[in-house]
DNA sequence: GCCTAGTGCCACAGTCCTGACGCGTTTGGC
DNA sequence: GCCAAACGCGTCAGGACTGTGGCACTAGGC
């Protein structure tokens, strides 16, 4: 019972559910809580995948790849961005929270060489999460870790022969 | 006089424009019909920039250059997803022979020794209008050429060191 | 079978958006 | 200054969506 668009009315979640208006309404009181239900289970699910990947012990490629397999997982089952939940600052600073843990890994990544320090600002931090709503996207059948070794090879060594 | 949502109200995208709603629908007869300029505004530009990038006659990494610089440019003055146009037949068609072309130029950059032939079907054609997307968006104060610099090296390269 | 919880369906009021009308005002060319 | 085109503003009717009340029906446990 996903609405992977924020814009889809409750009509629509409702029958791609299968279940009828009221019922959503019976388990949520508004469109907004509905909303907030989902971000909070993907935001649950981030954090669990950050911790699963421990990314500040783990070695850097060891806790980039499992990051990468969580979050892919995590993408098929959340396809929402998290980016538009701007809702109660309780879930705000969480988010926050995860964004910080996920760019502190990556500037460990850089400082122990895995990524290029040459970067524009935010370059990395932004691409990782595209690739791995793409391979989610893209890459529907793939399991997990292939797709996540696919990702992490994109973002080292791009595509180039 | 852009909207980058196509879900954003005529009040909303005439209030963004400096102008009256009104005066919205003395130049688009709809909502409809004003989505259709701005998709057909995107779809020329696009054309333009795949025609100016020689994708077929140019040195394979020169063509590729251009034509992400040319795009990049093009995402910047219509931030409009394409694929999210699915009016007329005629549109449909044109966009289905850009889609095409540019196939056909990763087909051969691939053949040329560019691209790696081991990419799982449909990965590059993915992958690079979201780096060109993602450019305009995350760098809007870089010019197009070193833009197109970061993209081209993030798609051949990668990021890591 | 009885009972409770949950479901689907219908309808309502309120809000927002769309497309459009009408009119006074503004702008720019001559 | 005159005129036509364009503008802004207020308003209207209709449609879609939201949130909600009410009721008959369904499902599952005892």
């Amino acid at each position: 019972m996903l609405a992977a668009d924020p814009g889809a009315s409750i009509s629509a979640i409702a029958a791609a559910a299968g279940v009828d208006r009221r019922t959503v309404y019976r388990r949520f009181t508004s469109r907004e809580d509905l909303l907030a239900a989902v971000y909070a289970a993907r935001l649950e699910a981030v954090e669990h995948a950050i911790a699963d990947a421990r990314l500040r012990e783990a070695p850097v490629a060891v806790a980039l790849h499992r990051y990468v397999e969580n979050i892919i997982e995590v993408n098929r089952t959340w396809p929402v961005d998290l980016t538009r939940m701007l809702a109660d600052p309780e879930s705000r600073a969480r988010r926050d929270v995860a964004v910080a843990e996920v760019d502190a890994f990556l500037r460990r990544a850089t400082d122990e060489g895995l990524l290029r320090d040459s970067l524009p600002a935010g370059w990395a931090a932004a691409l990782l999460p595209e690739l791995m709503h793409l391979a989610a996207r893209q890459e529907p059948g793939l399991a997990a870790g292939p797709a996540a070794d696919l990702v992490v090879a994109t973002l080292l060594k791009g595509i180039g022969a």
